[in-house]
RNA sequence: GCGGACAUAGCUUAGUUGGUAAAGCGCGACCUUGCCAAGGUCGAGAGCGCGGGUUCGAGUCCCGUUGUCCGCUCCA
């Protein structure tokens, strides 16, 4: 069922210029998708919701822009070099895949702390005791910059976004003059050399993170961590996400990655058979592992000195990471829907609508004659030409009944319609209709600018300031 | 990387035992219509993922490859 609905969405998403696949006529690749006319208009508003909820609308937290390739260096003192180098090993009997390291663990801990090598570990799976020669896996995407390629011009695509805020920490703390608690965002390309991508656009080796690192003294994490996870999980059931679709998942400690001190996943219903639930954003508590390190690393303290207490120190970190490619799905998905609307015979049909969030909305409005007959045409035309001089992504479309122009707008979660008809040139007033109710209007054609900047305006989220 | 399934116009599909690509939807133009996918006429659009082989002849058989999906493995 829900693996259909994902079928009928990757068509829509690819009839309509949502998303296609990279390099079809090639035949594609695994590694990546396109977006197209209305999904790059669908990804930049999402953005934007985020930046401004994350950073125009807080006085404490600035945005910055980091490039993709960081020094190597970087990379070595995040521990993204050694410690994500996972040592591959393939059984030759029954080729399935294990990581080395893992299954030397395992021994040991049962038998008794009895150490083997992997050659003289049999396979979990079918017993025999033959292995190819473990291999590195790095996740790390590598490039050569300059001319000549060597160990010097060995360059990494970065993995996350979050370390170009933590070399940029100094800069940022004198250039604002903020203090802590005070966040850095960054928005951005990241790039994991996965071992499965799929899923559509849920898992691709080349990615956009929204990342958010908030810096706060030492005592106050617990209380900074519970607050960005409500903040986040606000975020996206405010801008439409139905609230039974998301759920907060806690890592086990055992299982947190080295920098975290507790880690809690929001995640998204999917429903399919390979993807039940699928992480959306994960907020780490990092401590102060990443300032400690680079400072360690780089010889320059990026410590905090506080001159209300004449103290110095390491800001622990709050980190709220969200993965805006794989918030585009899942604002598709939750807005995806079947209903049924009544024709002009009265028969009931299957309507497919969008129900996006205005905001999120690839186009606002669509503006619609009644006919193509003048003046209700120029009339049409001039008005759509308005909204777009108010930096509104308006349609014009004069092609076909109008039922049928309603529902090319419904498939694309375009919230207005506005149709000018045979009384339009007498009464200046035309008909504005509703995507989720269908319900009609009469209204003043100069009103309709303000109707839409005013909708869109009353939809916007104010931060929480208190925590407590 | 392993195993399985699939791959035909923008989308969904049909293509009989191999004989030289079809339909619906969508799209464009015109006419008609006048507020929820109406009707009519005309039109554009695929050489069947890609490469090779068998054959007089291959979407249709064989091999390889790429991609998608499912199941493993992995996922900071």
């Amino acid at each position: 069922m829900a693996d259909n609905k994902l079928e009928a969405l990757v068509s829509l998403a690819k009839q309509r210029g949502f998303v296609f696949p990279t390099g079809e006529i090639y035949g594609g690749t695994r590694s990546a998708w396109d977006y197209g006319p209305l999904g790059v208009a669908l990804k930049e508003n999402i953005k934007h919701q985020w930046w401004y909820y994350m950073v125009t609308a807080r006085a404490s937290v600035e945005g910055i822009d980091t490039s993709i390739i960081l020094p190597p260096q970087v990379w070595v003192a995040s521990k993204h070099v050694t410690v994500f180098n996972d040592p591959l090993v393939e059984c030759l009997g029954c080729h399935h895949r294990y990581r080395a390291d893992n299954l030397e663990e395992e021994w040991a801990a049962k038998h008794g702390g009895e150490e083997r090598s992997i050659s003289s570990i049999p396979c979990p799976t079918c017993g025999k005791t033959e292995w190819t020669e473990p291999r590195d896996f790095n996740m790390m995407l590598r490039t050569n910059l300059g001319p000549v390629e060597d160990e010097n011009s060995l360059h990494y695509l970065r993995p996350e976004t979050a370390q170009g805020i933590f070399v940029d920490f100094l800069q940022v703390l004198s250039s604002s003059r903020q203090k802590p608690p005070f966040g850095i965002a960054n928005i951005g390309k990241s790039f994991r050399n996965e071992i499965t991508p799929g899923n559509f656009i849920f898992r691709t080796r080349e990615f956009e993170q929204m990342e958010m690192e908030y810096f706060v003294p030492p005592a106050d994490d617990e209380k900074w961590h519970s607050y960005w996870i409500e903040e986040r999980k606000r975020w996206y059931t405010e801008l439409g996400i139905k609230e039974e679709n998301l759920r907060l998942f806690e890592h086990p400690k055992e299982k947190l990655a080295h920098y975290s001190k507790r880690t809690v996943d929001i995640e998204y219903k999917f429903g399919l058979d390979s993807l039940e639930w699928g992480e959306l954003e994960g907020i780490a508590n990092r401590t102060d592992f990443d300032l400690k390190t680079h400072s360690d690393a780089s010889g320059r303290s990026l410590s905090y000195f506080d001159p209300s207490t004449g103290e110095r120190y390491f800001p622990y970190v709050i980190e709220p990471a969200a993965g805006l490619t794989r918030s585009v799905m899942a604002f598709l998905m939750d807005a995806y829907d079947e209903d049924e609307a009544i024709s002009a015979e009265g028969k009931a049909e299957k309507r497919t609508v969008l129900h996006l969030d205005p905001r999120l909305s690839p186009v606002k409005a669509a503006i619609l004659p009644l006919s193509k007959k003048e003046p209700l045409l120029s009339m049409a035309q001039n008005l759509a030409q308005e909204l777009r001089l108010s930096d509104l992504n308006v349609v014009f479309d004069s092609a076909g009944a109008i039922g049928r122009r309603y529902r090319r707008q419904d498939e694309i979660g375009t919230p207005w319609c506005f149709t000018i008809d045979f009384d339009s040139p007498e009464d200046e007033s035309l008909t504005v209709r509703y995507r989720d109710s269908m319900v009609q209007e009469r209204m003043r054609i100069c009103e309709v600018k303000d109707f839409i900047l005013s909708s869109l305006f009353s939809l916007r989220l104010t931060p929480r300031e208190d925590y407590e």
